[in-house]
DNA sequence: CGATTGAATATTGTATAAAATCGACGACCT
DNA sequence: AGGTCGTCGATTTTATACAATATTCAATCG
């Protein structure tokens, strides 16, 4: 099975270390690795046919982002999520993420436009073939896209790793239809409001789809527990 | 010259690579290592007696706080901050730490705040003494002392990310005095409010300070840009 | 004289070996 | 029986050795 970082070409202008971390990352995305489970060094530089020095350097990377908790000389386990952890991040979310809207519509182009109505397209087909792991990646794609030209890169960066973070729940297949398609119709509204230049109107409806979001997957969780 | 990790007890449930983080971050918070220069892993390895692999480790740490910046085969540079990087940290933390204390402040005990005034006075002292690094340290503790209820632990990481970095700013004598005592007054408005159980008012306070000591910093840096 | 190429050197990145630490199991004492 | 201490194996952490890459600077060519 070769991984990402075997296959690209020798001139790949990044280090191990970091296709390590991406690797890992994947793994864990993918629900490879659950949660709770342990990362063995060892292990994975078996599997990757690297040594443990980069190993390391991805882990400490991925307890940066949060994904991984390292406790000295026991090991990394995959960061399991509370509640209020998921709460916290749709907060975090509903605080952050129209600030970046708004900074950021009045600059997109028409071509822009144009290119994030194509993810909702696909995002739609997607959702009538239940692909769920697919539909999370073109709802983060949706996300970022709309926030492009905020120019607030330290913003972009916590929000990227929120919504990586909540891609992780969404694609665990924590949320029921009616609420992906009460978040297609959203999204929607909130591209055509951009286009009309509706800035401050756009910004409320994502907050409150951020706030519905939240809810069907703190109502799916409640559920299950 | 001995480093804080060295003079640690062996029984430090701490990594070399965690100390090795701390003692860099130091040393670029008390300008030791100014915005650009380069962080050679030999010297830092030589300095505090210890190998490169920790080093590694901890610059990889110190990159995802987003103090310094590697490039591969090129090394790692301490992070210079730009104007528009200080605005969005005060952009931040306008939006964050009012949540961050509407949250913590009702939870806030008689005894909590009685510590609160107490950094307060220690810093008043401080403002007479001309002790700004002294006086960013009660700064930050100020404001984490203020949000220690509130229970938000992600936003709170990402906060206490931004007071540092803010002060790493102030350090470096950024604000002139009446920029300073006004702040004085604000924290001990806020502290007062926060007492009498008016909160939504503390934060819009709070709110205005931040965007005051941000006009405050922003000014200084124009004066002499 | 300026631009360019290529070896020498400095520095980082990775692999491997050594040291330190933790958890578990079992002997031993009370 | 119950609890404590010490040893062993597994694993992480650090050190050292080696490889790959970038930078410097002098020699060469136009």
């Amino acid at each position: 099975m070769s991984t990402a970082f075997k296959t690209a070409p020798p001139f790949s202008h990044r280090t191990v270390a970091a296709s390590a971390a991406d690797a890992i990352r994947r793994k864990i995305f993918d629900g490879e690795l659950k949660d709770g489970e342990p990362l063995r060094q060892d292990l994975l530089a078996a599997e990757f046919g690297i040594s443990r020095t980069p190993i390391r350097e991805a882990l400490v990377q991925l307890e940066a982002e949060g994904l991984i908790r390292i406790e000295p000389h026991k090991g990394a386990v995959v960061r399991e999520a509370s509640v209020a952890d998921i709460e916290e991040i749709f907060e975090l979310r509903h605080l952050l993420e129209p600030v970046l809207l708004e900074r950021s519509a009045p600059s997109l182009a028409a071509a822009d436009f144009d290119h994030i109505e194509a993810i909702l397209d696909e995002y739609s087909a997607e959702l009538r073939n239940h692909n769920v792991k697919r539909w999370g990646e073109l709802n983060t794609l949706f996300h970022t896209a709309l926030y492009a030209k905020a120019e607030r890169p330290q913003i972009r960066a916590i929000v990227d790793k929120l919504l990586t973070a909540s891609d992780r729940y969404t694609r665990l297949q924590l949320l029921h239809t009616d609420g992906l398609k009460r978040a297609e119709k959203e999204h929607a509204e909130i591209v055509t409001l951009c286009r009309k230049r509706k800035f401050a109107a756009a910004a409320d409806v994502l907050r409150s789809h951020i706030l519905v979001v939240k809810a069907s997957l703190l109502d799916f969780v409640a559920r299950r527990g």
